[in-house]
DNA sequence: AGGTATTATTTGTATGTGCAAGCAACAAAC
DNA sequence: GTTTGTTGCTTGCACATACAAATAATACCT
Protein backbone atom coordinates (compact mmCIF):
# COMPACT_ATOMS: atom_id res chain seq x y z
CA UNK A 1 0.00 0.00 0.00
CA UNK A 2 1.16 3.10 -0.77
CA UNK A 3 3.35 2.80 -3.83
CA UNK A 4 1.38 2.92 -6.34
CA UNK A 5 1.91 6.55 -6.44
CA UNK A 6 5.21 6.46 -7.16
CA UNK A 7 5.15 3.57 -9.89
CA UNK A 8 2.81 6.01 -12.19
CA UNK A 9 6.09 8.15 -12.13
CA UNK A 10 7.70 5.30 -14.26
CA UNK A 11 4.82 4.56 -16.61
CA UNK A 12 4.83 6.45 -19.76
CA UNK A 13 1.84 7.27 -20.26
CA UNK A 14 1.77 9.07 -16.91
CA UNK A 15 4.42 11.22 -17.48
CA UNK A 16 3.71 12.03 -21.13
CA UNK A 17 0.66 13.00 -20.36
CA UNK A 18 1.36 14.93 -17.61
CA UNK A 19 3.75 16.89 -19.77
CA UNK A 20 1.49 17.27 -23.06
CA UNK A 21 -0.80 19.25 -19.87
CA UNK A 22 1.61 21.42 -18.55
CA UNK A 23 3.33 22.30 -21.46
CA UNK A 24 0.33 23.18 -23.39
CA UNK A 25 -0.91 25.51 -20.21
CA UNK A 26 2.81 27.39 -21.30
CA UNK A 27 2.05 27.00 -24.83
CA UNK A 28 -1.83 28.75 -23.79
CA UNK A 29 -0.16 31.40 -22.35
CA UNK A 30 2.47 32.40 -25.21
CA UNK A 31 0.01 32.72 -28.02
CA UNK A 32 -3.02 34.21 -25.96
CA UNK A 33 -1.30 37.62 -27.72
CA UNK A 34 -1.96 35.98 -31.41
CA UNK A 35 -5.73 35.40 -30.73
CA UNK A 36 -5.26 32.26 -31.74
CA UNK A 37 -4.91 28.63 -29.59
CA UNK A 38 -1.26 26.90 -29.75
CA UNK A 39 -2.92 24.32 -32.22
CA UNK A 40 -4.51 27.05 -34.23
CA UNK A 41 -1.62 29.13 -34.96
CA UNK A 42 0.58 25.58 -35.96
CA UNK A 43 -2.08 24.93 -38.39
CA UNK A 44 -1.91 28.95 -39.94
CA UNK A 45 1.95 28.33 -40.24
CA UNK A 46 1.71 24.57 -41.98
CA UNK A 47 -0.41 26.55 -44.34
CA UNK A 48 1.14 29.66 -44.87
CA UNK A 49 5.34 27.19 -44.48
CA UNK A 50 3.43 25.43 -48.22
CA UNK A 51 0.46 27.14 -49.61
CA UNK A 52 -1.78 24.51 -51.54
CA UNK A 53 -1.36 21.61 -49.46
CA UNK A 54 -4.52 19.46 -49.11
CA UNK A 55 -5.77 18.79 -45.48
CA UNK A 56 -4.68 15.62 -45.69
CA UNK A 57 -0.91 16.73 -45.95
CA UNK A 58 -1.40 19.38 -43.61
CA UNK A 59 -2.24 16.62 -41.02
CA UNK A 60 0.39 14.60 -41.49
CA UNK A 61 2.61 17.69 -41.19
CA UNK A 62 1.11 18.12 -38.06
CA UNK A 63 0.26 14.48 -37.02
CA UNK A 64 -3.66 15.17 -36.13
CA UNK A 65 -6.09 13.06 -37.51
CA UNK A 66 -8.52 14.33 -40.79
CA UNK A 67 -11.47 15.53 -38.27
CA UNK A 68 -9.16 17.33 -36.10
CA UNK A 69 -7.95 19.26 -39.29
CA UNK A 70 -11.35 19.87 -40.84
CA UNK A 71 -12.70 21.50 -37.51
CA UNK A 72 -9.44 23.24 -37.21
CA UNK A 73 -9.57 24.96 -40.97
CA UNK A 74 -13.29 25.35 -39.79
CA UNK A 75 -11.93 27.64 -36.95
CA UNK A 76 -9.42 29.25 -39.20
CA UNK A 77 -11.65 30.21 -42.03
CA UNK A 78 -14.21 31.14 -39.45
CA UNK A 79 -11.94 34.29 -38.61
CA UNK A 80 -11.11 34.89 -42.08
CA UNK A 81 -7.41 33.53 -41.69
CA UNK A 82 -7.40 31.23 -44.16
CA UNK A 83 -9.97 30.16 -47.20
CA UNK A 84 -11.10 26.94 -47.97
CA UNK A 85 -10.11 25.97 -51.80
CA UNK A 86 -12.10 22.74 -53.24
CA UNK A 87 -10.41 21.25 -56.38
CA UNK A 88 -12.41 17.96 -56.78
CA UNK A 89 -12.77 15.83 -53.42
CA UNK A 90 -9.48 17.82 -52.38
CA UNK A 91 -9.60 20.45 -50.35
CA UNK A 92 -6.37 23.08 -49.43
CA UNK A 93 -6.28 26.22 -47.52
CA UNK A 94 -4.22 29.40 -48.17
CA UNK A 95 -3.98 32.06 -45.77
CA UNK A 96 -5.61 35.45 -46.37
CA UNK A 97 -3.65 39.10 -45.65
CA UNK A 98 -5.43 38.70 -42.34
CA UNK A 99 -3.73 35.57 -41.73
CA UNK A 100 -0.17 36.50 -43.50
CA UNK A 101 -0.70 39.87 -41.25
CA UNK A 102 -0.95 37.79 -38.08
CA UNK A 103 2.71 35.46 -38.62
CA UNK A 104 5.20 37.99 -36.97
CA UNK A 105 3.13 37.50 -33.68
CA UNK A 106 2.68 33.41 -33.95
CA UNK A 107 6.19 33.30 -34.93
CA UNK A 108 7.40 35.62 -32.06
CA UNK A 109 4.90 33.54 -29.86
CA UNK A 110 6.37 30.60 -30.58
CA UNK A 111 9.58 31.73 -29.90
CA UNK A 112 8.70 33.22 -26.33
CA UNK A 113 6.95 29.52 -25.65
CA UNK A 114 10.25 28.26 -26.83
CA UNK A 115 11.87 30.57 -23.99
CA UNK A 116 9.51 29.78 -21.29
CA UNK A 117 9.88 26.33 -21.11
CA UNK A 118 13.85 26.60 -21.85
CA UNK A 119 14.22 28.55 -18.69
CA UNK A 120 12.34 25.79 -17.20
CA UNK A 121 14.20 22.91 -18.31
CA UNK A 122 17.67 24.72 -19.57
CA UNK A 123 18.27 25.30 -23.80
CA UNK A 124 19.95 21.94 -23.84
CA UNK A 125 18.02 20.22 -21.67
CA UNK A 126 15.05 20.81 -23.30
CA UNK A 127 16.62 20.77 -26.46
CA UNK A 128 17.78 17.07 -25.84
CA UNK A 129 14.48 15.76 -24.67
CA UNK A 130 12.66 16.85 -27.57
CA UNK A 131 14.86 15.00 -29.66
CA UNK A 132 14.15 12.10 -27.65
CA UNK A 133 10.24 12.78 -27.10
CA UNK A 134 10.46 12.99 -31.60
CA UNK A 135 12.46 10.39 -31.96
CA UNK A 136 9.80 7.89 -29.48
CA UNK A 137 7.11 8.86 -31.51
CA UNK A 138 8.93 8.01 -34.80
CA UNK A 139 9.57 5.02 -32.86
CA UNK A 140 5.66 4.11 -32.16
CA UNK A 141 4.23 5.22 -35.12
CA UNK A 142 2.83 2.25 -36.51
CA UNK B 1 9.09 28.15 -47.35
CA UNK B 2 8.87 24.48 -46.50
CA UNK B 3 10.76 24.61 -43.22
CA UNK B 4 8.35 25.13 -40.86
CA UNK B 5 7.45 21.25 -40.80
CA UNK B 6 10.67 20.37 -39.44
CA UNK B 7 11.17 23.17 -37.11
CA UNK B 8 8.19 22.02 -35.22
CA UNK B 9 9.61 18.67 -34.34
CA UNK B 10 11.87 20.74 -32.21
CA UNK B 11 9.37 21.99 -30.55
CA UNK B 12 8.51 20.33 -27.14
CA UNK B 13 4.73 21.48 -27.57
CA UNK B 14 4.75 19.44 -30.52
CA UNK B 15 6.19 16.44 -29.71
CA UNK B 16 5.07 16.33 -26.32
CA UNK B 17 1.54 16.46 -27.74
CA UNK B 18 2.12 14.21 -30.15
CA UNK B 19 3.83 11.65 -27.81
CA UNK B 20 0.72 12.08 -26.12
CA UNK B 21 -2.12 11.08 -28.38
CA UNK B 22 -0.05 8.08 -29.41
CA UNK B 23 0.62 6.65 -25.21
CA UNK B 24 -2.58 7.23 -25.11
CA UNK B 25 -3.75 5.31 -28.23
CA UNK B 26 -1.39 1.88 -26.55
CA UNK B 27 -3.05 2.76 -23.33
CA UNK B 28 -7.07 2.53 -24.66
CA UNK B 29 -6.06 -0.69 -26.35
CA UNK B 30 -4.52 -2.00 -22.86
CA UNK B 31 -7.23 -1.09 -20.85
CA UNK B 32 -9.98 -1.63 -23.00
CA UNK B 33 -10.38 -5.29 -21.51
CA UNK B 34 -11.03 -3.64 -17.94
CA UNK B 35 -13.87 -1.80 -18.96
CA UNK B 36 -11.84 1.44 -18.11
CA UNK B 37 -10.34 4.31 -19.79
CA UNK B 38 -6.59 4.42 -18.79
CA UNK B 39 -7.48 7.67 -16.52
CA UNK B 40 -10.36 6.20 -15.07
CA UNK B 41 -8.51 3.25 -14.37
CA UNK B 42 -5.34 5.14 -12.77
CA UNK B 43 -7.97 6.61 -10.50
CA UNK B 44 -9.04 3.59 -9.07
CA UNK B 45 -5.41 2.23 -8.61
CA UNK B 46 -4.77 5.25 -6.54
CA UNK B 47 -7.95 4.66 -4.48
CA UNK B 48 -7.07 1.35 -3.59
CA UNK B 49 -3.44 2.55 -2.91
CA UNK B 50 -4.17 4.86 -0.67
CA UNK B 51 -7.71 4.74 0.87
CA UNK B 52 -9.03 7.50 2.55
CA UNK B 53 -6.94 10.16 0.49
CA UNK B 54 -9.95 12.84 -0.12
CA UNK B 55 -10.28 14.08 -4.05
CA UNK B 56 -7.79 17.08 -3.01
CA UNK B 57 -4.80 14.61 -2.41
CA UNK B 58 -5.68 12.31 -5.25
CA UNK B 59 -5.77 15.26 -7.77
CA UNK B 60 -2.25 15.77 -6.10
CA UNK B 61 -1.31 12.41 -7.00
CA UNK B 62 -2.78 12.02 -10.26
CA UNK B 63 -1.27 15.40 -11.47
CA UNK B 64 -4.82 16.44 -12.47
CA UNK B 65 -7.39 19.25 -11.89
CA UNK B 66 -9.80 19.04 -9.03
CA UNK B 67 -12.74 19.45 -11.32
CA UNK B 68 -10.97 16.64 -13.33
CA UNK B 69 -11.13 14.51 -10.31
CA UNK B 70 -14.59 14.78 -8.89
CA UNK B 71 -15.97 14.22 -12.68
CA UNK B 72 -13.65 10.89 -12.74
CA UNK B 73 -15.04 10.21 -8.88
CA UNK B 74 -18.38 10.27 -10.65
CA UNK B 75 -17.65 7.83 -13.61
CA UNK B 76 -16.29 5.33 -11.28
CA UNK B 77 -19.27 5.80 -8.39
CA UNK B 78 -21.82 5.50 -11.58
CA UNK B 79 -20.22 2.15 -12.37
CA UNK B 80 -20.44 1.40 -8.61
CA UNK B 81 -16.50 0.65 -8.46
CA UNK B 82 -16.03 3.27 -5.53
CA UNK B 83 -18.25 4.83 -2.64
CA UNK B 84 -18.05 8.89 -2.30
CA UNK B 85 -17.78 9.44 1.92
CA UNK B 86 -18.52 13.05 2.60
CA UNK B 87 -16.58 14.60 5.88
CA UNK B 88 -17.69 17.95 6.28
CA UNK B 89 -16.16 19.70 3.46
CA UNK B 90 -13.44 17.07 2.13
CA UNK B 91 -14.21 13.76 0.17
CA UNK B 92 -12.62 11.21 0.03
CA UNK B 93 -13.15 7.35 -1.43
CA UNK B 94 -13.00 4.17 -1.13
CA UNK B 95 -12.97 1.13 -3.56
CA UNK B 96 -15.86 -1.83 -3.86
CA UNK B 97 -15.78 -5.10 -3.74
CA UNK B 98 -16.24 -4.84 -7.50
CA UNK B 99 -13.41 -1.97 -7.53
CA UNK B 100 -11.27 -4.37 -6.11
CA UNK B 101 -12.42 -7.30 -7.81
CA UNK B 102 -11.07 -5.31 -11.10
CA UNK B 103 -7.80 -4.68 -9.67
CA UNK B 104 -6.04 -7.83 -11.03
CA UNK B 105 -7.35 -6.98 -14.77
CA UNK B 106 -6.15 -3.28 -13.96
CA UNK B 107 -2.93 -4.51 -12.99
CA UNK B 108 -2.69 -6.61 -15.90
CA UNK B 109 -3.56 -4.24 -18.23
CA UNK B 110 -1.17 -2.00 -16.83
CA UNK B 111 1.84 -4.36 -17.51
CA UNK B 112 0.53 -4.89 -21.01
CA UNK B 113 0.88 -0.86 -21.63
CA UNK B 114 3.96 -1.07 -21.29
CA UNK B 115 4.93 -4.28 -22.52
CA UNK B 116 3.70 -2.24 -25.59
CA UNK B 117 5.64 0.85 -25.20
CA UNK B 118 8.82 -1.04 -24.13
CA UNK B 119 8.50 -3.25 -27.45
CA UNK B 120 8.86 -0.21 -29.79
CA UNK B 121 11.21 2.09 -27.73
CA UNK B 122 13.15 -0.92 -26.10
CA UNK B 123 13.02 -0.96 -22.12
CA UNK B 124 16.17 0.29 -21.29
CA UNK B 125 15.14 3.41 -23.59
CA UNK B 126 12.00 3.83 -22.63
CA UNK B 127 12.27 4.12 -18.93
CA UNK B 128 14.85 6.71 -19.47
CA UNK B 129 12.52 8.54 -21.27
CA UNK B 130 10.33 8.35 -18.49
CA UNK B 131 12.39 9.41 -16.41
CA UNK B 132 13.24 12.02 -18.30
CA UNK B 133 9.91 13.58 -18.96
CA UNK B 134 8.88 13.02 -15.01
CA UNK B 135 12.48 15.38 -14.26
CA UNK B 136 11.04 17.84 -16.72
CA UNK B 137 7.32 17.86 -15.18
CA UNK B 138 8.65 18.64 -11.80
CA UNK B 139 10.82 21.37 -13.87
CA UNK B 140 7.53 22.50 -15.12
CA UNK B 141 5.74 22.76 -12.52
CA UNK B 142 4.51 26.20 -10.43
C1' DA C 1 -20.69 34.41 19.07
C1' DG C 2 -20.59 36.84 14.43
C1' DG C 3 -18.31 38.21 10.39
C1' DT C 4 -14.69 37.30 7.25
C1' DA C 5 -11.21 34.71 4.92
C1' DT C 6 -9.80 30.19 3.43
C1' DT C 7 -10.41 25.69 1.64
C1' DA C 8 -12.60 21.53 -0.75
C1' DT C 9 -15.73 20.33 -3.90
C1' DT C 10 -19.02 20.83 -7.59
C1' DT C 11 -21.11 22.77 -11.76
C1' DG C 12 -21.30 25.28 -16.13
C1' DT C 13 -19.08 25.84 -20.08
C1' DA C 14 -15.37 25.43 -23.36
C1' DT C 15 -11.40 23.33 -26.09
C1' DG C 16 -8.81 19.62 -28.16
C1' DT C 17 -9.08 15.54 -30.06
C1' DG C 18 -10.51 10.95 -31.86
C1' DC C 19 -13.44 7.11 -33.92
C1' DA C 20 -16.99 5.51 -36.72
C1' DA C 21 -20.15 6.44 -40.15
C1' DG C 22 -21.53 9.05 -44.02
C1' DC C 23 -20.88 11.36 -48.32
C1' DA C 24 -18.68 12.86 -52.50
C1' DA C 25 -15.37 12.41 -56.07
C1' DC C 26 -12.34 9.77 -58.51
C1' DA C 27 -10.18 5.36 -60.48
C1' DA C 28 -10.27 0.68 -62.22
C1' DA C 29 -12.39 -3.27 -64.17
C1' DC C 30 -15.50 -5.24 -66.61
C1' DG D 1 -20.45 3.41 -69.22
C1' DT D 2 -22.00 1.24 -65.12
C1' DT D 3 -20.45 -1.10 -61.06
C1' DT D 4 -17.03 -1.46 -57.45
C1' DG D 5 -13.47 -0.06 -54.71
C1' DT D 6 -10.63 3.74 -52.91
C1' DT D 7 -9.68 8.13 -51.21
C1' DG D 8 -10.49 12.71 -48.97
C1' DC D 9 -13.37 15.22 -46.32
C1' DT D 10 -17.13 16.12 -43.04
C1' DT D 11 -20.41 15.17 -39.28
C1' DG D 12 -22.20 13.12 -35.03
C1' DC D 13 -20.93 11.71 -30.94
C1' DA D 14 -17.87 10.87 -27.12
C1' DC D 15 -14.09 11.54 -23.76
C1' DA D 16 -10.33 13.99 -21.30
C1' DT D 17 -9.49 17.93 -19.40
C1' DA D 18 -9.42 22.83 -17.78
C1' DC D 19 -10.96 27.48 -15.93
C1' DA D 20 -14.08 30.30 -13.60
C1' DA D 21 -17.86 30.80 -10.78
C1' DA D 22 -20.82 28.88 -7.33
C1' DT D 23 -21.38 26.41 -3.03
C1' DA D 24 -20.46 24.72 1.34
C1' DA D 25 -17.86 23.85 5.28
C1' DT D 26 -14.32 25.26 8.31
C1' DA D 27 -11.01 28.34 10.65
C1' DC D 28 -9.67 32.78 12.34
C1' DC D 29 -10.18 37.16 14.44
C1' DT D 30 -12.22 40.24 17.37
Amino acid sequence: MGNTRHLMHSCLFFTANALSRRITHLADEAFRPTGLSPSLAFLLMAVVDRPGNCLKDLGQDLQLAPSTITRFADALAARSLVVRRQEGKVVSLAATDAGQALMPAVQAAWKDLYDRYSAALGREAGDDLTRRVDQANQQLEE
